[in-house]
DNA sequence: CTCCTTGCAAACTATTTGCAATCTG
DNA sequence: CAGATTGCAAATAGTTTGCAAGGAG
């Protein structure tokens, strides 16, 4: 399958790659519909998919109902408010600390690891000083 | 609300229990069905979010769109196959070695963290020895 | 031209919910 | 009995897909 480019699809990966965060298909249709009203929302699957398979995006789950999507050009961890959702890039290094866990898991069973992944819960700094103020975005956060 | 103590809610706790494993709500929902044939799917749903919220069961998500559930009296990691999209816990006691990485990120903007979430992604010993098996629970994996 | 891609709408899947009937304490 | 719970069916929410028309190489 070879693909093309589309003003459609570099506008979608625009838009994440200028908001620098972390967003949700329903996010990024709703940008990008700015300067292309007819877009659909299928278009904007279709294309999160194809440029995730392409390697320009990274695909996040954090047991929210939702998918972000974020561009791979930096790897970190993650940190999660259960009150309002947040979601924000911890700046710490991936792996480092991690490889003694590693390294133990590694001998269990003849499992090949290619990688782990790590999130951090909590309640963020603005949500500890307002109460209860959970946004909208505030969907339960699953444990595991 | 005072929780009463039903023969569905008692059957859907000990399917999960007695398997062990970790269960969707559909499985749980074929496993009682069984034995009470007149069950539906909302009641083993809304049964299991009872449970959850006693504190009997942990909900699972794997980023693999269905959510999993065992019970909570062990905790520890999981390892993920990719290909077959197995579940196998993780021998290893939960937290040790992460303290240093917890530490680290506690001090990012005031962000009070209360539990990290750990899983391992990679292939299961069988799914190395036969290639593409792809079992029926093969679900993507999504990364963070 | 070829066939990848789009827009639109309908289809799907996992999960939730309204409601009247039915149990549990 | 009072109120929690059930079965059933319809409703949601996020995501996927079929199809004919349009666009990129």
């Amino acid at each position: 399958m070879n693909t093309r480019n589309t003003k459609q699809r570099q506008a979608i990966f625009d838009a994440i790659e200028h908001h620098g965060g972390h967003l949700t298909a329903d996010e990024v249709y709703k940008l990008v519909k700015r300067r292309f009203p007819r877009l659909s929302l299928g278009t904007v699957y279709r294309n999160l998919r194809v440029l995730v398979e392409q390697g320009s995006l990274r695909e996040l789950d954090f047991g929210m109902a939702v998918t972000y999507f974020e561009t791979v050009k930096d790897s970190h961890y993650h940190i999660i408010c259960r009150v309002c959702g947040s979601i924000t890039d911890a700046e710490m290094p991936i792996e480092r600390r991690l490889q003694s866990v590693v390294a133990q898991a590694r001998n269990l069973g003849g499992f090949r690891i290619e990688e782990h992944r790590l999130d951090f819960i909590g309640v963020c700094a603005s949500c500890q000083s307002k109460p209860k103020k959970a946004g909208r975005g505030a969907r339960p956060i699953k444990s595991r």
